[in-house]
RNA sequence: CGAAAUAUAGCGCAGUCCGGUAGCGCGUGCGGUUCGGGACCGUAAGGCCGUGGGUUCGAAUCCCACUAUUUCGACCA
């Protein structure tokens, strides 16, 4: 390709609208461009990085008997309506009608449509287990998209299914798809990559993987034990954070705390540390009347998703502020009048007493409150989320919390779809069962984003070799040098012979400009040719990533070349 | 969906307070000098100032509504 001629301008400014590293070098290097929130063009660049990311997904799925098949983007209501998701899910799902006026919906994951091709000529266990594939686009109508291919509300994806008779047999399978995405991350150029367990959410179903890229700027919290093998997302980690504090029992105390609310104000206000407040969480219930009241100590958080799994419904936090139902900042489990009420005290609360805790009364707290003396026995469930520094649940020593992105995840699905639409295989005993079913998915663009996060420096990207869009990059100075010229177009024609991507920059402007601009683009591998080099017949080549150097001559440039390619794998 | 900000040339921005027919830098075309880390000189093109309404002799500027984008939060396989 001749830089000339790529469409995509490269920008010099910092695009206002990025704030993520790969936000900015994928506009500023013309990767892509935004048409609208959450939506993006590829330029050639961008769509052929892309395309070498599927490629590799490609072959690691083929090579665990994946078939790839292509579900269509647009499906009909009534193939949804039998898993059910049709209605459970919210106003992420695009829905419209045909011109017939009949609902339809645009695929943002397609285990229906895997089901439903899979059925009907899936009828014994002979043909089990098996696996399909694609690598579509989604669409997700998110609510809030952010850090340029980070989170879109279009994007391509590899989403795969498998079916099988067993659960051992599943799990067998999720171990070799497990393998297989920690090959696609070493070899697409992400090694800080770490998988954690993780919540099944709207998919159903039993055990569940993510794969997390590492990064400050990522959205899942992750707990993770630096001393053994714990490593689960926060919405589903546990830890042990028991911490036993029993002295005697003193005497119940209604007391003034005036203007004190939140348990900063109130552990201030009384001198004491927040661990020996209860702390009053209020959420409504979507789409119902009614609340729910978590009791959880002081310095603890709730986690929501541990929350909607033990009551079985979809909470979201509620200001009770203005509801006469309750006392906002006093709200405490002694004499709580709200009626319709749901109420759950915290494991952290075990073993702990003469706690403080609201009044149910404006500007006053209940100090030595013993919940079992005061309020009755009650049973601590664990609706917290994990704090660095709570002990591990497996091996007991410190947890640490960090952020990540998720760039994949593996789930095992369980019968949930397969028994939902009727999908059936003959046992060797003539039974017949619904298959189990696994489900796992790569964000192809996310993960383009992520390699960008993780190889880039102060002057541009620096493409992994076996993603770059070009492999090679010729730098010709002085195009108006005859040498120079017939020289570098002999170069590009050898390696283009030997199906290379490469680029050339054709364009007769300063070195200085071309060497930002392939800075900025960053295919791997350079090579400069010019007359200053050509005197003594040689070109220099020059690796993006390490600034490595190397002289060559003029006539083993292209041996030299394929060398590096076959070497290095790794720049 | 809640809070805030922004919207002016391809990109980055000024002009808005205090109304008078739009400017800077980069980029682009042309001519020239340069040319191994974004060089310089000259010259030219490029804008319905987000959209719609209002106030006014006159609106990028004041008022109202809407839309889009961004950030924070909520939400989210």
């Amino acid at each position: 390709m001749r830089l000339s001629k790529l469409v995509g301008e490269r920008l010099k400014d910092i695009p206002s609208d990025a704030k993520m590293k790969n936000h900015i070098l994928l506009l500023r290097a013309g990767y892509m461009k935004q048409v609208a929130n959450g939506i993006y063009s590829l330029t050639a660049l961008g769509q052929k990085a892309c395309l070498n990311i599927e490629n590799i997904i490609r072959d690691e799925m083929n090579s665990c008997e994946g078939q790839e098949v292509k579900f269509p983007v647009v499906m009909p209501k009534e193939l949804w309506d039998l898993s059910g998701r049709y209605s459970s899910i919210g106003s992420e799902m695009v829905r419209f009608v045909d011109r017939t006026n009949r609902p339809m919906l645009l695929g943002m994951t397609h285990e229906e449509a895997a089901v439903h091709l899979a059925k009907n000529w899936v009828n014994s266990y002979t043909q089990l287990p098996c696996m399909i594939y694609q690598i579509q686009t989604k669409f997700r109508d998110e609510p809030r998209s952010r850090g340029g291919l980070i989170r879109v509300r279009e994007f391509t994806m590899k989403d795969a299914y498998s079916f099988h008779i067993t659960q051992d047999d599943l799990e067998d399978y999720y171990d070799v798809m497990f393998k297989a995405y920690e090959r696609i991350y070493k070899k697409i150029g992400l090694k800080n990559v770490i998988s954690v367990k993780s919540d099944n959410g709207m998919f159903g179903g039993n055990a569940s993987h993510e794969f997390m890229y590492l990064n400050p700027m990522g959205e899942d919290e992750l707990v993770i034990c630096p001393h053994c093998s714990y490593r689960s997302n926060q919405e589903v980690a546990e830890s042990k954070i028991y911490e036993k504090k029993i002295e005697e029992m003193l005497p119940l105390e209604e007391i003034y705390t005036a203007q004190a609310k939140d348990i900063a104000e109130v552990s201030k206000f009384l001198k004491i540390d927040s661990k020996d407040c209860v702390k009053a969480v209020v959420f409504a219930i979507k789409g119902e009347t009614g609340s729910v009241v978590c009791f959880i100590r002081g310095d603890r958080e709730v986690n929501e998703t541990k929350l909607r799994k033990l009551c079985k419904k979809e909470v979201v936090p509620y200001d009770a502020t203005n509801d006469s139902e309750f006392c906002a900042g006093n709200i405490g489990p002694l004499n709580l009048k709200a009626k319709n009420t749901q109420i759950y005290f915290d494991l952290s609360l075990k073993d702990r007493n003469n706690l403080v805790t609201g009044a149910n009364r404006a500007e006053y707290h209940l100090v030595n409150f013993n919940i079992e003396r005061d309020y009755g026995n009650v049973e601590y469930v664990d609706i917290s989320k994990v704090k660095s520094g709570d002990l591990c649940p497996i091996c007991g020593k410190e947890l640490e919390i960090s952020n990540g992105i998720e760039i994949g995840n593996i789930f095992q699905l369980g019968t949930k779809y397969s028994k939902s639409m009727g999908m059936f295989v003959k046992t060797k005993d003539g039974e017949e069962i619904n298959p189990i079913m696994g489900c796992y998915g790569i964000g192809v663009g996310r993960n383009l984003a992520c390699v960008v996060e993780e190889n880039s420096d102060e002057n541009g990207i620096c493409m992994p070799l076996s993603i770059a869009p070009y492999k090679v990059h010729i730098v010709p100075l002085r195009l108006d040098d005859d040498n120079v010229s017939s020289v570098s177009s002999k170069l590009y024609h050898d390696l283009q012979l030997q199906k290379i991507e490469v680029l050339i920059d054709d364009r007769e402007v300063m070195a200085g400009v071309k060497f930002a601009d392939a800075d900025l683009m960053g295919m791997p591998i350079r090579v400069l040719i010019s007359p200053r080099s050509l005197k003594n017949n040689e070109m220099e080549i020059k690796l993006r990533k390490t600034g490595e150097t190397i002289m060559v001559s003029t006539n083993n440039a292209l041996s030299k070349i394929l060398e590096i390619m076959d070497t290095n794998k790794n720049i």
